[in-house]
DNA sequence: TACGTATATTCGGATATCCGAATGTACGTA
DNA sequence: TACGTACATTCGGATATCCGAATATACGTA
């Protein structure tokens, strides 16, 4: 067997699956990939209780894909590694080819 | 904003993100990408009980990342897409610089 | 049909996660 | 210092997930 241990697997799930565990939390990296953002303004944009956000932003905090940096009363977010961005790009690939073969495997 | 919208992430959670939401489930992967197996050999392999072996099958069924062929008494698992583990390749990338950016940030 | 092997499912309790509501803390400014 | 804005945290309950143990189902064979 050559493939990854179980520890460094706790280790990816830890820090990075994890971070993928909610949709709101994929939404706020797609949104502070395409600009970065403050806690208000990304709350805003995505219409989602400023209390929800900065909960979800602690997460992705704590699996280090986002940096927080504190200028004045406001803490702007930025993607901590835009190549985040392209895995979720890859697994709706992956997702929009299974659905394809799921509803052309009905004809 | 450009971003895919909510109802997209949501079956991206649903059908990807979800399945890869414990290490197990992410180290049976490997194990299928390796080699395709049945129920009783992937429990082996990974030293877990058979039931929850397929208990978990059942999630990555659902999601669609792996297909189930019956062969008499045994039910061989394969990866339904290969592009999943580049995915995870990917993943483990990020962690490994992530966690190297942090170590040299302590110097 | 009766039995053994392979796989799947169910039940129950422990643990984790999510959210809304309320509260706390940090910073700027008067 | 007093107040307002921005952000973070805590509390409580609802929901989801995990597992072990037990049980159910599917298939092959005698």
């Amino acid at each position: 067997m050559s493939f990854p241990s179980i520890d460094e697997l706790r280790l990816l799930h830890d820090n990075i699956c994890r971070a993928l565990g909610d949709p709101k939390r994929i939404q706020m990296l797609y949104a502070l990939d395409e600009q970065p953002r403050n806690v208000s303004a990304l709350a805003a944009a995505l219409d989602i209780p400023q209390p929800t956000v900065s909960r979800h932003l602690a997460i992705l905090r704590q699996c280090s894909l986002v940096t927080a940096e504190r200028e004045g009363q406001m803490v702007t977010y930025r993607l901590a590694d835009p190549r985040i961005i392209e895995v979720l790009g890859s697994m709706r690939k992956i997702l929009r080819d299974s659905l394809e073969r799921q509803s052309s495997a009905l004809a």
